[in-house]
DNA sequence: AGCGGCTATGCAATCGATTGCGAGAGTGAA
DNA sequence: TTCACTCTCGCAATCGATTGCATAGCCGCT
């Protein structure tokens, strides 16, 4: 029932030559060493025989598959199809193909993973889960395996690392909020066991200095997921707690959509009482009243460079002409969030 | 630099014996035709070393390799990723990988995907592209290749699809509507080159004359793609035919977006005035106002099945213990964009 | 003691493509 | 005419694991 494969050696049959002729002929660099003749009669025997190259045994002898692994937290998370789609879009048309697995943001789970890729023969791995920390995937790069990691670096590695400038996105929103006349501002942090979580919180402490406003601890609240309900819960806190603020800058979207659907539970209105921003742009945001401001983060160009650079330290460029760091620009895309503060100051809800 | 890799040759040296025998001996099924001692032996140095069995040089031989490629219009689609988490969930812990392409609904494209995946010797293909008909695949799977379809069926052929029950969950959409008094009710057709869009133009017809509603082909504007700016559009040609009606159901969630956003602009309140539901259930759904009703589609399970079958076909299963149709259950989900019809009838809007 | 039969293990081919080496043919110059 | 050299192509090993077949050894039975 199913057909035999055209092969090297059937080909080699069809037109009296030896296999090892017909490998040369249809490789794009070898074929100049053969004469033109056979080298067409050779093309057009493998054409008429519909022959395709089998890549298992190609990359059994060569040791190099054309496949590159990629590791991401969840493929549910809006953030990640961008990503890959990027990588894609520089990998397929070079005839790479990608081998996408979901880490669940667990420890062994990774390192399971990191392995399983390994086994696979990879060429190289964009790591673009979030763990702080991962011996396994120091390993394989100190080990010589091509890898370059995506929104956060390994401490203490070669590796190279995309990161987007989130600091500048943070300081940024941060001003635009401040030249709305916000002065106390409230911090939604995400999980700091997450390398964005943690960031971002770095980043918030920093621009509130260097733009003279105060940092104010207490006015900081940590989510343990980057979801809707742990945003509301967080406003829940920060509300009995009391404080005032006229604005909050929150870690991620869904962070800050879980803040105002609370807010609106306790008759505070977004923007008009309290501002609300976000960090993403996440689809369908604005189809979401009110229209959340938010830092945007060119998720295809970050897999496009991840993948080019991946390309580089897979071909064996220079150390020298590789990034170790390639950090890419964010901006702030303002909506209806945030409106100015009120002039009457503050008002803390009751 | 680059470490050597641990071979089975090496566990032969280290132990003595020979390399068949350790073959055997790592062998889960062969493992019992080998004496105790020795493959406790053999399992000891395997360990010892960290050998990783070379996956690449043992399909080559078995021309097997736990790979599986997966076909999808667009990652980015929200509807997808679920879907292949549901693969990934079974498939995964049975040592198979994935290779995902985004067909991007083109032709040629996905045919030239197809032999991407053959070239790579993918054990099976869950093909979940929804383009009309393709006979890259039905070639492919007529020459043996395992193949499952996921949302479409290949006209004359014995590839297994797994569907949706859209049918059923067109059907209560529309007996919810008519529940609810409406009789003048508007269909927004996904595009008709898309199976999903095609299909549920069909149940809308089927169901009209089921529930003894007519069905009105003037009430009938079909999208040319399934996002809002198409949804708006729709509405737009509808609402200048100056054609009565009291809702719309839509072929897809974004339509139907599209849809309220465009009555909105028109000052026409959903669902006071018109009702609209969607279909898919995507994910944020409940955080956009109003919060749309829908027909829920278990995508997750609908990803499961389709490997479960495909792990079947490529086990070589009798045919007869392979199911041919898999049709899953949907659920409509009533949220607040349906409304009882208005009791003094249609209102045409300016 | 001899023989049948079974079991554990070794041997070698194989999957398909790649590649270093060498041989033969062909060319040009002396 | 011959020698040196180049160009094209064939030969055979190789990548690492799998597997059908062969064989050596052992057991038990008569």
């Amino acid at each position: 029932m199913r057909q035999k494969r055209i092969t090297l050696k059937d080909i080699a049959r069809e037109t009296g030559v030896h296999v090892s002729t017909v490998s040369r002929a249809l490789d794009p660099v070898e074929r100049k060493s053969i004469t033109e003749e056979v080298a067409s009669r050779i093309q057009a025997a493998a054409d008429a025989l519909g022959y395709r190259p089998n890549r298992i045994a190609a990359g059994l002898r060569t040791s190099r598959t054309m496949t590159v692994g990629v590791m991401i937290p969840d493929i549910t998370n809006v953030i990640f199809p961008p990503i890959l789609r990027g990588i894609e879009s520089v990998l397929e048309p070079l005839g790479y193909a990608s081998i996408i697995v979901n880490t669940d943001s667990e420890r062994d789970r990774e390192s399971r993973l990191v392995d399983v890729l390994r086994d696979r023969g990879v060429d190289g791995i964009i790591h673009a889960a979030v763990l702080r920390s991962d011996p396994t995937i120091a390993r394989a790069a100190a080990e010589g395996l091509p890898v370059v990691t995506l929104n956060r670096m390994v401490e203490d590695s070669q590796i190279p690392y995309i990161i987007n400038d989130e600091d500048a996105g943070i300081c940024e929103m941060l001003r635009h909020l401040r030249d709305l006349g916000h002065r106390e501002i409230a911090h939604l942090a995400g999980p700091q066991d997450l390398s964005t979580g943690q960031l971002r919180l770095a980043a918030f402490r920093n621009a509130a200095t260097s733009l003279s406003l105060e940092f104010r601890p207490e006015l900081v609240v940590t989510a343990r997921r980057f979801d809707e309900q742990e945003g509301a819960r967080c406003i829940r806190d920060l509300l009995a707690s009391g404080r005032k603020f006229t604005a909050i800058l929150c870690a991620n979207d869904r962070l800050a959509l879980g803040a105002i659907d609370e807010l609106r539970e306790h008759g505070i209105d977004c923007p008009r009482e309290i501002s609300v921003t976000g960090f993403n742009d996440m689809p369908f945001l604005d189809l979401i009243r009110p229209r959340l401001t938010t830092v945007r983060i060119l998720q295809h160009s970050a897999g496009q460079t991840a993948a080019t650079v991946l390309l580089q330290l897979m071909n064996g460029d220079t150390a020298e002409n590789i990034p170790t760091e390639t950090i890419l620009p964010v901006e702030i895309v303002v909506r209806e969030s945030t409106a100015p503060a009120r002039p009457d100051g503050p008002q803390q809800p009751a």
